[in-house]
Parts: C-alpha cells; structure tokens; sequence
DNA sequence: ACAGGAACTTA
DNA sequence: GTAAGTTCCTGTT
C-alpha cells in the first residue's frame, strides 16, 4: 500500500529538486496489492476482481506525488520462462501457479499504464529486475540520481551512491549505510548473502542451516562468498559440515541471485520519457473497471490517484467504493496532549457529538487487577488524536489534570450505549476503567477481534503486527519508549512528550485499523455474523467473568504442596540410589545420559532434534523392565502438579479480592476456542488421583455451591449434524452411549455384548475421527498393529458411509477455498492446504477436518454463555454467578438455597443455545467444590 | 535476560 | 491424529 509521508517517520528527505529516474518494480506492486485483504474484495459489478489494479494505481500515484519532478518507468515481468531457468531448471519450480484471480488483472493494468503515458517495459527472457538493473547501471554510470520502488529485498544489491531503493510498503529509503545497516552487510556483498542463505520461495539452494546471522558473521569475516568458500574448511560443527557439502553448488547460487544488468535494452532511460495522458482512454478503461475515484479525479482535472481522503470515523459501510477509501495510508497525523480544560472541553464536546470514536487506556500493568490508570487517549478521525495524561508522577513532570474530575467528565460519554466504542483488545480497557467505577459500554468495534474474525491464521492480532499487516505501519513499540527488562519503566514514568505521541498514536491507529479491518470483514456476511453475534456480545461477559475471579482455598493447596514436596524428596532419594550417582532428575539431558549410556537402556525413539528421548511414553514403556524410569515418571507428574499448581495458584489470588483472576483470551486460538493465561484455569488437572486434588481447593462462598455443567460427546454431535450420517444420528436421538454404540457396529456385536476393551477401542476411534485420524495415529493410540488399525478405520467408515463422504468434501473444499467453517460461518484457513511439503499438508488436512467440529463446539457454548449472561442479567441476582468456562463446561456459583432450580435452568439454557439435528445434552454436577462438582 | 525445546497439564 | 499454556532446563545474549 502506499503511504505518504508520515510525520513520525524518520530521515526521510525526498529529492523533488532533480529529476530522479524512478524505476517501478511494477511486478512486485501488482504481487503486494494482490494481498492486501481489504483491496482483494474489489471487483466490478460483473465479476472482474479489480483490486489489484486498484493497488497498483494508489502506489503509483503517491509516487508520483513524493517525485513530482521523477521520470518513472514501470517494469513487469514478461510471460513464461527466463534465462535463469535454462541455468537451473527447477528455478522458482515451487511456485504455484499465478491464480486467475490475479492474472487477469494484468492486461487491464498493462492498457491503463500504457494510457497514463507512462513507459511501460515488458521484456521476454528476463525477469523485471533485470531490466531495473540494466536501466539502473546505465543511469549510475552517468551520475543520475536514481530510486527503485520494490519490496524485493534482492534488489539491495543494486544499491550504490547515486541508486536508492525505496519501500513500496513503508515509504522508507534505503541507501547504501541503510543496506549495511539493514542486512549486516553492504551492497556489493548482498549476492554473496543471498547465495549462502538461499531462497525457499525461488528454490534457489544455500547452504543448510545458514540463515542471515550465519551469512553475515562469515562475510564479516572473510569478505566474500569466495573467501567463505577458500576458509570453508576451517568451519567448526554441524553447520561447518553443511558449507562443505554446499560447496559444488553455492556458484551455481551466486548466479541465480545476480541481477543481470547487461540485458539488451532498445531504448535507453532517457528516451523512456512519460507522455502525455491519453485522457480519453482512460476514461473509458476506467469506466470499465468500474474505478469510480480514479475516474473522478480525472473529471477534476487530476492526472494522479493519490489517496489523501480524510476518512469518516462514522462505521465504514459495505461496499466497494467506500472499500476503496478505506485503503488509506498512515498520513499526516496531529496529536495533541491535553494538559488544560479548556482543551479538554473542547475534545469533550467533540467525543459527545461523535457517533464512534476510538480510545484506549494506558495504565502502569498489563495485568488488569494491578493496573493503575495513567492517562487516556481518544481518535475521532484518522491522524487527529488526544493524549490526556493524568497520573504522570516523574521528577519535573508537568501538572495534570485532575483525574477524578476527568473521568467523572468522561463517565457518560464512556457508558453511553448511543455512541459506538471502537478500540483494541477493549476487554483490557474495560476492565481497567471498571475499577474507577466506570462500566464502558456501547463496545462496539474491537480492532483486535475483527482481524481475528477476519482471518484468525494470518496474523497475531496485537496491534503493532495489526498495523503492519494492514497498513503497512510500523507503529512505535512500547519497549521504545519504556525500555526494557529489568529497568523498564512504567507508564507514569515516562516522559509526557514521549508518552503522548505513544498513546495517542495508539487511538489513532487504532481508529485507522477499523477503518481498513472491518469493510474486508464485512464483505464475508458469516464471518461478519461471528463478530456481530458472537464474539463483540461476549466481550463483556468474559470481562465480568474476569473480574469476578474464582475462590480457592489456598490452605488446602499449601498442605498439598507440603506433602508432595515430602513424597518429590523421596522420589529423588530414590532415582539418585538407581543412577548410582546424584543428579537433577528435572533434566532431559542428564536423565539421556543415565538412563542411556551408563545404564545402557535401549532407546526406542528419538526426539526431533535427534536426541534419545525420555518422554512419558518412553519411561512408561522402559518402566515394565526397569526401576528407575517409573520413579522419574511419578516425580514429573507430581512436580509438575506442585510447580504450576499448588505452589503457584495461592501466590495468583488477588490481594484485593481474595479471588483468582485468569485473562481468557478471545482472540488466540485458530479454531475459535478461548484459552486462558495468568493463570491457565483451562488445564487444572483431573485425570490422575493427586491432580483432582487440586480441583478440591477451588471451593464455594459461604452458603454456596459449585455447579459445574458441561456438554456431552459434544465434538461427536456436531460430526452427526454435519455429516448427516444415518447411522450416528440414530445413535444420538436414541440416546445411546456412542462409544458403546459405535463398538457394536465395529465388532459386529450386540449393544449389550460390547465388553469394556471394544468399547475403549472405539472410544479411540471416535477420537481419532475428531482429530482427523490416520491408521498410524490409531495403531499407536491403541497399541495395535496397522494393519489391525486399518481394518478398524475400514469398518467404520463402511458402517457410518456418511462420515467418509463428509471427511471427503471437507477436504475437498479446504483444498479449493483454503479455508473450512464451522456451521455459524467462523472461518480458519488454512494455508499449508496445497503445501508441497506433504508432512504439512497432511497436517493442514487433518486441521482442517478437526476445525469444523472443535470450532461449532466453540461457537455453541460462546453462545450458550451469551443466552446465561442475559439471563443472569435478567435476573439481578447476586446469588448466581458464572465463573469459568473450560471450552466444553461453564462452572458457576449458585447460592445454597436456589441451587436446584438454578441449575435446571441454566442446563436448560446450554440444551437450547442452538438447534442441531442431534440433540444437544448438558450434564451437570453440584458439590462444594470443583471436584465433587464434576 | 531471553529464546527454544522438552515435558506435562487440559478439552 | 486436533486445539491450547506453563514450567524447567539449556544455551546464548
């Protein structure tokens, strides 16, 4: 995308007093603007996918606006092979093939180009940066100042004193001291640095292993990829081996990464001149293409498509027009901080009559119990934002306004339902501000949950990758501003000037994300309804979930994390009398060496890194035939119970509410799960006797009573709904025990003839075809042999044939979309899907098989606790409270003396939260604790 | 002080 | 075979 010059950038000087030669890497843009989200949208009414061009022209337009006086070509690769791959015939070989969707936006652009005046080369044979370096050699060798947009990093190579590159993506120049300082090495060592590390995505081979520290720690010693290769002997260690075995080929490497700069051109650059525009075709291409703001600039008189726009903080609308505006850059941007009333009057007055407006909180944690309210930050329009700081308490910090007095100003705007809250991760804020007594409602946007409901794979959704994925934007990083580790400051301490442009730059950014985010999320009408329905509603519920922590009884854990402390010294007594010698039994590595060279026990797998390894089901397996394995098992599990659990729990409980206090996290998961952090209550353990101990300690207020409801089998339900198969479906409205079921049809026996082994047997089976089984996966599962597996998986899909076709379409339609969804229309893609690499593909496959189920099961119970809240809000009673959810089970709190009908009401409430084919069964327990409750 | 791997916990 | 998070150790900053 591009981007005008940003008042935060840094050491950006753009020569306008020459006449620079510009050469376009048009390639490059046409690759870059295919796979902005927010432009590939863009189509004409009669289907013709137009934002790629769209793309192209916005670059093209700000550069000419940044080199108003710049003679531009613009370069595109040619068609078909090129020289390169009659050197190397599996050149760029893994490439799949350019889709149609982009191919057939060439002609087009190449016409409107062409129309624009501007000279347009297309040369067969070469690649595009060969003609960028033919055309650049010549100019250098002239004296002429000349800038090359590409956001190919193997052009640095051509960089020279009178040759720049420029970012198409940042705006950022590059000279020679900007290619040593960016890459570790100088221009003409750049070929060198390519060949040794190589290129996956062209399939040009370097040297194993070698990735950019490597190359540059061995061109800083030895110059040169000719001085690597004469000193390639002296390389110590593994990656010394994999010099050596490269070196045949790292000359062949060293040619396909030089741009060739000799190739035979008709014209030089100087005859390469713009014309004039033909002003009537383009009208009429324009008119094709349906680009209605290219097309009334033209009328208007202007020749560029420069994007300048102030955007509307009005929630954009959904259409592609509007879609077009929406690619704006990361322009000018006037910040102000506000340390008088009367400024604070005036952007008061502002807020209140806006309909949105974004804002953000900085405070002195990231952890919302502890956090501190520093100051508040509000954008209402792009690259217009306030910063008021509140609580800055440094050495000579300025005088602030009174914050209580402000926020009682900021109460009724914030809790207001009319205007709309946009934000990122509002959970937080909302969090934070509700410890002043301020309840923030009309939440409405959060930046963060629309890219995750856009595409929850194709980024981490904070915002600087946020800003950077969608606008292109390099934000400024905390840590810039606070430092880091151990001295880093909090935000009270930091500088009121520095902070301001931070904090304000957050709301700003933030107003600007929404503003590219949500129309490419509104384009897709399910995933739109995933962000409305779903996940914006459950917001405030998990922030009141949150805040509401859980009890637990930190003397029971501190007597555990006693007696497991006594039986762990016992444990280590004994391992140490075992081995013979004393060691830490908590190492992998000094176990490896005990267990397998001086007790010589045989290794039977091996770690990925090639280590022998001493995981459970190793141990679990030497442990029929040695001592020593079983004391290390019994001493991981339990130290791992006393580590995270007993020891850590009490140490959590919040000194202010004497509760546990967890972040669930909306915005983590590919599949649309929550997880939970700080901690993790999503894995307390269960499984073994000691672990369900812990659950003990999570214990009921007076009077109250822990209930516990979770949903059964409800993976398999929503595989019966989807696939529709007969058989399964029968099951379920029958009521039957499916696993006992499914053992019936698999061993052919009557459903009360199913002993305990067949039904464990298919209790595996219907796992595994949650998780997308393979016969491997289940022989191993079941200690069975392959064969014996395949027969299983074989009977199965003959006795549920509806499954089979279901796994069938679903991968089918994974392959030809790239994405699979749940019944509500949540989306994950999945990229690994057409992945040569078939271990990755396989594993994209059985992702993309689980994603459906795991996922529906996400959305029901979202949307089981959505239909709770509002009813616990209805109710208005203090008495009920939910606490928890562990992704299949909603935990509550229900006072003693309504807890019956409570709970009926509430399994009700999870029965009916959705409609499937199946039915939908919740079980519930009641006990003073967690575990009784289960 | 931090990053990555291995191990262990859950649904 | 799916999806997560935390702790500990180890080797590098």
């Amino acid at each position: 995308m591009t981007t005008s010059q940003s008042s935060t950038s840094e050491n950006n000087t753009i020569e306008s007093t020459k006449s620079p030669l510009i050469l376009v890497d048009g390639s490059s843009y046409l690759f870059r603007a295919y796979h902005v989200p927010y432009l590939q949208a863009l189509s004409t009414a009669d289907g013709q996918p137009t934002g790629a061009i769209t793309g192209v022209l916005n670059m093209l337009g700000s550069l000419k606006k940044d080199y108003p006086n710049g003679n531009i070509i613009v370069i595109f690769d040619a068609k078909g092979k090129t020289f390169r791959n009659d050197m190397y015939p599996e050149y760029k070989a893994n490439r799949p093939p350019m889709p149609d969707e982009l191919r057939s936006q060439i002609a087009p652009l190449h016409e409107i180009i062409t129309a624009m005046g501007l000279p347009l080369l297309v040369i067969p044979d070469v690649e595009a940066d060969d003609v960028i370096g033919t055309l650049a050699k010549q100019a250098d060798e002239q004296g002429m100042e000349t800038v090359i947009s590409t956001g190919d990093k193997d052009m640095a190579q051509l960089v020279t004193p009178h040759v720049r590159l420029i970012n198409t993506m940042t705006n950022v120049e590059m000279d020679v001291a900007g290619v040593s300082e960016k890459f570790g090495v100088r221009p003409d060592q750049i070929i060198d640095y390519l060949a040794l590390m190589g290129d996956k995505v062209d399939n040009i081979p370097g040297v194993v292993k070698c990735g950019p520290k490597t190359a540059v720690k061995w061109l800083a010693e030895h110059g040169t990829l000719e001085g690597v290769i004469a000193n390639a002997d002296k390389v110590k260690g593994k990656i010394g081996e994999n010099l050596r075995e490269a070196l045949e080929q790292l000359p062949l490497s060293y040619q396909l990464a030089t741009i060739k700069c000799d190739v035979e051109l008709e014209q030089s650059a100087e005859q390469l001149a713009a014309s004039e525009p033909d002003v009537e075709a383009l009208t009429a291409l324009y008119q094709k293409f349906e680009l209605k703001r290219l097309l009334a600039d033209l009328t208007k008189g202007k020749t560029s498509a420069n994007n300048t726009e102030v955007v509307k903080a009005a929630a954009p609308k959904n259409s592609a027009s509007e879609v077009e505006v929406i690619a704006a850059e990361v322009g000018e941007s006037q910040y102000d901080i506000i340390l008088d009333q009367a400024l604070f009057e005036q952007w008061l007055d502002k807020l209140n009559s806006s309909i949105a407006f974004a804002f953000d909180t900085e405070t002195t944690s990231v952890d919302y119990m502890k956090a501190e309210l520093v100051g508040l930050s509000f954008a209402i329009e792009a690259g217009k934002a306030a910063y008021v700081p509140l609580m800055h308490d440094y050495a000579d910090a300025p005088e602030q306004l009174d914050r209580d007095w402000v926020l009682a100003q900021l109460k009724p705007l914030l809790e207001s339902t009319e205007i709309k809250k946009i934000g990122q991760n509002l959970k937080y804020d909302a969090n934070v501000l509700s410890q002043y007594n301020i309840e923030v409602k009309g939440i409405a946007f959060d930046t963060m949950i629309e890219s995750y409901c856009y595409n929850s794979v194709a980024t981490r959704h904070n915002m600087d990758a946020l800003a950077l994925k969608y606008l292109g934007y390099s934000t400024v990083h905390f840590e810039d501003i606070a430092g880091k580790g151990a001295k880093q400051l909090t935000f009270n301490q930091i500088d009121i000037e520095k902070a301001g442009h931070y904090a304000a730059e957050d709301a700003d950014i933030t107003l600007r994300l929404h503003q590219a985010i949500f129309p490419a999320l509104a384009q897709s009408e399910k995933p739109l309804s995933v962000f409305n329905d779903i996940e914006m509603p459950l917001l405030p519920v998990l922030a009141r979930m949150e805040q509401g922590g859980v009890l637990i009884d930190s003397d029971v854990l501190d007597q555990q994390s006693h007696s497991l402390g006594q039986r762990l010294d016992e444990l280590e007594i004994e391992a140490h009398n075992l081995a013979g010698k004393s060691f830490n039994l908590g190492s992998p590595k000094q176990l490896q060496q005990i267990l397998f060279e001086e007790l010589k026990i045989p290794v039977i797998k091996k770690t990925p890194k090639g280590a022998p390894s001493t995981a459970e089901e190793v141990l679990q397996e030497l442990a029929l035939d040695y001592p020593l394995p079983k004391v290390i098992l019994e001493n991981r599990g339990l130290s791992k119970l006393k580590s995270t659990y007993t020891d850590k729990l009490p140490l959590m409980v919040s000194p202010k509410t004497g509760r546990l206090h967890t972040s669930y996290h909306q915005a983590v998961t590919a599949t649309g799960r929550l997880s939970s952090t700080e901690p993790n209550l999503q894995n307390i353990p269960i499984r073994s006797e000691q672990g369900r101990k812990i659950r003990q300690a999570f214990i009921a207020p007076k009077d109250h009573k822990i209930v516990a409801i979770d949903y059964s089998q409800i993976e398999l339900r929503i595989m019966a709904h989807l696939s529709n198969d007969k058989g399964l479906v029968t099951a379920f409205s029958e009521g039957k025990d499916i696993h006992k079921a499914t053992a019936a049809e698999i061993f052919a026996v009557e459903l009360d003839e199913v002993t305990t082994d067949q039904r464990r047997s298919a209790k595996a089976i219907n796992f595994g075809l949650i998780y997308g089984m393979s016969a491997f996966g289940l022989a191993k599962q079941l200690n069975i042999g392959r064969q014996q597996a395949q027969e299983y998986q074989d009977k199965y899909f003959q006795r549920y044939p509806g499954v089979l076709t279901y796994m069938e379409d679903t991968r089918q339609q994974a392959t030809e979309q790239g994405y699979v969804e749940t019944i509500f229309g949540r989306r994950l893609y999945l990229p690994d899907i057409n992945a040569k690499n078939g271990m990755r593909k396989k594993a994209a496959e059985r992702a993309a098989i689980n994603a459906p189920m795991q996922g529906t099961a996400a959305d029901i119970i979202k949307k089981a606790m959505l239909a709770v809240d509002q009813w616990l809000l209805e109710q208005n009673d203090d008495r009920v409270k939910m606490t928890m959810q562990v992704h299949d089970e909603l935990i509550f709190e229900i006072h003693q003396d309504i807890v019956e009908e409570t709970t009926q009401k509430l399994v009700a409430l999870m029965n009916n939260a959705v409609e499937l084919s199946v039915p939908l069964i919740a079980e519930y327990g009641i006990g003073d604790n967690w575990d009784e409750a289960h």
